[in-house]
DNA sequence: TTGAAAGCGCTAACAC
DNA sequence: GTGTTAGCGCTTTCAA
């Protein structure tokens, strides 16, 4: 029985519009009416239609359904990395705007390789997806341009600055400023920021962290310590905070993966967060929630990040005239408990 | 100009292989064979298809290719749950081993919700992947079973008893059999599991652990301690075993997740790890990894996992008679800092 | 080596 | 309401 089901597979074909218009008796037309729910149908044809169509296991076939429309009513998602959480929550908003809308989504990824990023576009433009969300993409600008004027494109997670494809991004410089008056709310006054190099958002982070420590009057704390988001970078980051003349009474790491590795360095120290070093990340990643890290960061609306990118490729799909935007979403402070005023002095 | 450019886009049509053809000054059949890289065309129609090509910016269609082929070299992935990053790798697995054979990868997801699972797998089938990969599937046994009945389809990360499909999974039996004889080769002879429940893999673990207790005669030890992959399953488990009559010298959490809550909870206790409480996790995720938490544990072959899927899927693609089968890989130790011998009593 | 023709499974006019 | 027809863009015989 079960080797007999294999190779019946192996000989049938799935069914088609055909069969089923045999089956029930009429037009192959009347079939697609009602496979589509077109209303001009007699109810009795329709009765028969889905009773044949159930009787054969029928499914529509969505490539000749497309080869036909000259859509596909598929949105391509590239993600450039699919280690990075961030950008799990990216797609959850990225579907359930899709979905509402009536399109698929689909992923690919590059694996932060643009040449593997780029032929993952490639595959597809070719599959003839209606819109593509670039998420994280490290490709070359004029690559991307390239497509943008094949197809409409959005971008989130990496701030591009081209004129065909809509942004959606975090407002970063907002999200640092958020932190740091946190701390300095708190009382603090040498705030110290580990940075993110050239990582996404880095550049604005650390210009917020500038502007605010400008706004409060601690110009002449400002201390920018080399990082590049990763753990060990904000580990060896925090280390030379730590072992300077002055050291900080508080450190904002420029994301929550350097975060934690400073956390280890403090710990590593023999000093305690909060009560002798405040810390605060960026992102609230997974990581963060943790009850043993329990750390002081910054919120980005991830999940609306992916609505915002799925809702500008489709009104792009549907209006093809219409120009590209960029988009801009507010951060929030979230308290956990690496953070608290300084240690009084003496 | 860059306005006049979306509306180009919005008028001109993608060129066709007629397109090609006419400004090549060949019939439709030999751009075909060129844009196939056939043998039999001449090096002058090659060379005029290839620049007329070029020049129009022609890319194939890979849906009318589909329909008329009637197979699309696409190969779906269903991945129940992107925030788990134990998938990541599994796709990279995937990813490479497709690529190698000439399919693409196609991602979707159920957002953990069997529903949507369902029906993630139902759009797979309505674009006619060649086949399907499972990875972390909760969907009911006779809906996958149905659809392996029109496609091969292989799984991951749920280890299905279904005769139509290939299942590939870690031997979490002998996972859990490494884990208990590291414990037990440092010296410990109190040692309790912190459960997983019903979650994937649980059950081989909870008996690994069983039995390799046993064979060391360690019978009376035995302490299971439910719990359900969750850090704060972890954290409570731990909590009652720290809390009870005779204290464990080392605690095997069923996972990671869970072992880095039952980690924060022998903190607060006031113990140290390793000295006073050895601790091991699962999974080895990026999680164990970070050096603040550094977490003893075993690691599963995640890339060799989806590669054998691929693997799998493909070679029943292309021998759609052959029957599925089950593929069990071998985990193995991977040691940090969270186990050491117990302390020497008194 | 090349071209003509048929057809993949479906939708979308259009006529009835 | 329903059927007929003409394609969608491509591959694949089959002849030449």
């Amino acid at each position: 029985m079960s080797r007999s089901t294999a190779v019946e597979r192996a000989g049938r074909r799935a069914p088609t519009i055909i069969d089923v218009a045999r089956r029930a008796g009429v037009s192959k037309s009347v079939v697609s009416r009602v496979m589509r729910s077109e209303a001009s149908v007699s109810s009795v044809s329709r009765a028969a239609v889905t009773a044949a169509a159930e009787e054969l296991g029928y499914r529509a076939n969505a490539v000749a359904r497309s080869l036909v429309q000259r859509r596909t009513y598929n949105v391509g998602v590239m993600v450039s990395d699919l280690h990075n959480i961030f950008f799990a929550e990216v797609l959850d908003g990225l579907y359930a705007a899709a979905a509402d809308r009536g399109y698929r989504t689909l992923i690919t990824t590059g694996n932060r390789d643009p040449l593997a990023e780029a032929s993952a576009l490639e595959q597809l433009l070719e599959l003839r997806a209606d819109g593509v969300v670039l998420a994280g993409s490290r490709m070359p600008d004029e690559a991307i341009a390239a497509a943008a004027r094949v197809i409409p494109i959005a971008a989130v997670g990496s701030d591009l600055r081209l004129s065909g494809v809509d942004v959606v991004v975090d407002d970063d410089h907002k999200g640092a400023v958020l932190a740091v008056e946190h701390l300095i709310g708190l009382g603090h006054r040498d705030v110290a920021l580990i940075d993110g190099g050239k990582g996404a958002g880095a550049a604005e982070r650390r210009a917020g962290y500038r502007s605010a420590m400008a706004a409060a009057g601690l110009g002449a704390h400002v201390r920018v310590e080399p990082g590049d988001f990763t753990e060990s970078g904000g580990y060896e980051g925090a280390r030379r905070l730590l072992n300077g003349l002055r050291r900080p009474t508080a450190i904002f790491a420029s994301n929550d993966q350097s975060a934690v590795g400073a956390l280890n360095a403090v710990i590593e120290a023999g000093l305690n967060v909060p009560e002798d070093v405040s810390l605060m990340g960026y992102d609230n990643t997974a990581l963060a929630a943790l009850r043993h890290i329990s750390l002081t960061t910054i919120h980005q609306p991830r999940n609306q990040i992916g609505e915002m990118a799925m809702r500008a490729v489709v009104r792009r799909i549907e209006k093809p005239g219409l120009a590209a935007r960029r988009h801009v979403l507010a951060p929030k402070l979230v308290v956990r408990s690496t953070t608290a005023p300084p240690r009084p002095i003496g």
